[in-house]
RNA sequence: GUCCAUGUAGCUCAGCUGGAUAGAGUACGUGCCUCCGGAGCACGGGGUCGCAGGUUCGAAUCCUGUCAUGGACGCCA
């Protein structure tokens, strides 16, 4: 539960608000109401470690130019006893704070002792949170979309466990409906065409191999003449026969993936525990429903309204929307995507208690996000609690060109494809280099480049480092465990300090990374720590310092150091190597 | 047509809840191992932050407009 950067942060704030106080106290400030100020952390070290703009803010409230009040606060603050040990003025009136030893000593003794756990905080307090994600169409193999939201959506579940969330991943299985369906049709024509090669084809069936290979497979148990014209019979057959091996295909690529889902949720459960007919019920007492040609109407528009409006959209602006209703029951009987999927999210979130739901989703789906908040407000629920990460499509390239069909199938390229060519640490770490909401291009190349300009062996890489040099103090007879001799007052170069700061914040970064929904944060922090690292090495000597204080206090920072990386490789599901 | 996302170094991208001189990687050029792992480090050139206005002490960041690229607008999922 440590967190040094944010507890030095509060520190500040009380300092800085407390120095105020007592400048008025003692006439150099005018008594004035303190106005909200921040603490940040400068992108510049020589501006400090921490600063504020304090002064810039309450320029106004005590008709003072900046740099005098600053000078004020600076006079009247009392550095005894906190992580600071100067504090200065610059520029337009910032307010600057220099950590101190103590800061350093703690930040080391904090990553040493947390252990596996350094960075875990209780910012979450223990919320439940579902994090649904990849839910690929059961009827074909994963496409690369499919590849990133695994990576994303799994890595974002354990930054979120980290941050104090109670996190559950699942899978939804859309293995009832059209799809299902158009699946159906397909593996019959390709049955059919066994012994039949001029059976018709449906115009817009799956025409991958995969579905051929189950016709095939079908029929070598079953004969190839199975229920004569009686393709109904037929093709639920072939569905309950395929669709499980396809199922149980999804979970193995999954595994092989290195994510593993709490629940694996099935849409037909949906209508087979009756949700999707209560939710309809709620809807129709909601007066949410209306019949038109034969179809159920969901009026979306008039919740989307709502909506807009909670969001100060003008009447005027959500007019220029244009706003349709939705079909949730077709007049041939059948429900929609849309009615289960509300019954989906209704069992989420009534049924199940989930304080907040986080789905993955391709960023073509954009258009269905406010729809479907939209229909939990009007089943009774809160759509605000529904969060959805939008994922631009990836790009593969290879020599510089975008690849886009496999060239051993000839088909579009599938998680297996990429698995079976790119190392799995690779593949989850490069899908988590940019924010899910950019679109990125994927090189191959650089991917099962085993050299130094590829970024997961560049972090890796330092991680092997800092064991090699722990292995060597070893057999030098030091002790290693990070506990002993630490002084921080001897880490004096900038490339510790530096490397010692980055440690302090990383608790604070997986904050962010929750709070944004953004786990590319992650394996930038990586990196960064790593360069960091390689930078403290190549200038600082650990084992042969010169002197065995100074060894001891460069074993802690090398320990802690460590840990954080391979807290980091941890979280984004990369193996940790010490040797390579 | 309406809506959403994205435009930052040659290339791939950070920075965006307003802050100090706009960063990293890569590519290109030059250095650094008798010494804990050179899969590393250092130095150098490279920019009208798409464009134009506005808001203010201060704008890559916020607002308006505009251009470009991708996407969404189904009794599909």
């Amino acid at each position: 539960m440590l967190n040094p950067q944010k507890e030095a942060m509060d520190i500040a704030r009380r300092l800085i608000n407390d120095a105020a106080v007592s400048a008025s106290e003692s006439g150099s400030l005018p008594s004035a109401e303190l106005p909200d100020f921040n603490i940040e952390v400068p992108g510049d070290s020589s501006h400090g470690d921490l600063a504020s703009n304090f002064a810039m803010v309450s320029a106004r409230a005590f008709h003072m130019s900046p740099r005098a009040i600053a000078q004020a606060v600076a006079d009247n603050a009392d550095l005894e006893g906190t992580p600071f040990e100067k504090i200065e003025i610059a520029g337009p009136g910032f307010i600057n704070l220099f950590y101190g030893p103590q800061y350093y000593s703690e930040v080391i003794s904090s990553a040493v002792d947390g252990g596996s756990d350094y960075g875990r905080t209780d910012h979450g307090s223990g919320k439940k949170v579902q994090v649904e994600f990849v839910s690929a169409n059961p009827t074909g193999p994963m496409h690369l979309g499919n590849a990133r939201g695994g990576a994303i959506g799994d890595v974002l579940a354990s930054v979120l466990d980290r941050a104090g969330y109670e996190v559950e991943r699942e899978f939804y299985i859309n293995d009832t409906g059209n799809q299902i369906k158009k699946f159906g049709d397909s593996l019959a024509a390709r049955y059919r065409q066994i012994t039949d090669p001029a059976y018709p084809f449906p115009e817009d069936g799956y025409k991958g191999d995969d579905i051929t290979e189950h016709a095939r497979a079908f029929a070598e148990l079953n004969g190839t003449d199975l229920y004569p014209g009686d393709d109904e019979k037929l093709k639920n057959a072939l569905v309950d026969y395929a669709l499980p091996r396809n199922i149980s295909g999804l979970r193995e690529t999954m595994d092989r993936y290195g994510v593993t889902y709490d629940v694996w949720f099935r849409e037909s459960s949906l209508y087979e525990d009756g949700t999707v007919d209560k939710v309809m019920a709620i809807l129709e007492k909601n007066g949410a429903l209306y019949e038109k040609e034969g179809a159920v109407w969901l009026n979306t528009s008039r919740y989307l309204r709502d909506l807009y409006r909670s969001q100060g959209k003008t009447d005027e602006e959500i007019d220029k929307l244009e706003l349709k209703d939705d079909v949730l029951r077709r007049s041939n009987g059948f429900y929609t995507y849309f009615a289960s999927d509300i019954a989906y999210h209704y069992n989420k979130f009534f049924m199940r208690g989930f304080d907040r739901v986080i789905n993955v989703w391709g960023a073509d789906h954009h258009g269905h996000v406010n729809r479907l908040k939209a229909s939990l407000d009007a089943v009774g629920l809160d759509g605000s609690k529904l969060d959805i990460v939008l994922m631009q499509l990836v790009e593969l390239v290879r020599n510089g060109e975008a690849v886009r069909m496999s060239k051993r199938t000839g088909k579009a390229i599938t998680l297996t494809d990429l698995l079976e060519e790119v190392p799995i640490d690779a593949v989850r770490f490069f899908f988590n280099l940019r924010e899910p909401s950019s679109h990125f291009e994927f090189d191959l190349d650089l991917a099962v480049k085993q050299e130094k300009d590829n970024p997961v062996y560049y972090v890796q890489y330092a991680h092997a480092r800092m064991c090699s040099v722990l292995r060597a103090l070893v057999s030098d007879g030091y002790p290693v465990d990070g506990r002993e001799g630490l002084d921080a007052s001897l880490l004096t170069t900038e490339e510790e300090k530096a490397l010692i700061r980055k440690i302090g914040s990383f608790p604070s970064e997986i904050i962010s990374s929750a709070r944004e929904y953004d786990p590319s944060r992650i394996t930038r922090f990586a990196t960064d720590t790593a360069t960091l690292f390689h930078r403290f090495y190549t200038v600082c000597r650990v084992k042969d310092s010169g002197d065995r204080n100074l060894t001891l206090s460069r074993t802690a920072l090398c320990v802690a150091a460590k840990q954080v990386i391979a807290n980091c490789l941890t979280i984004l599901g990369v193996s940790v190597p010490e040797i390579m």
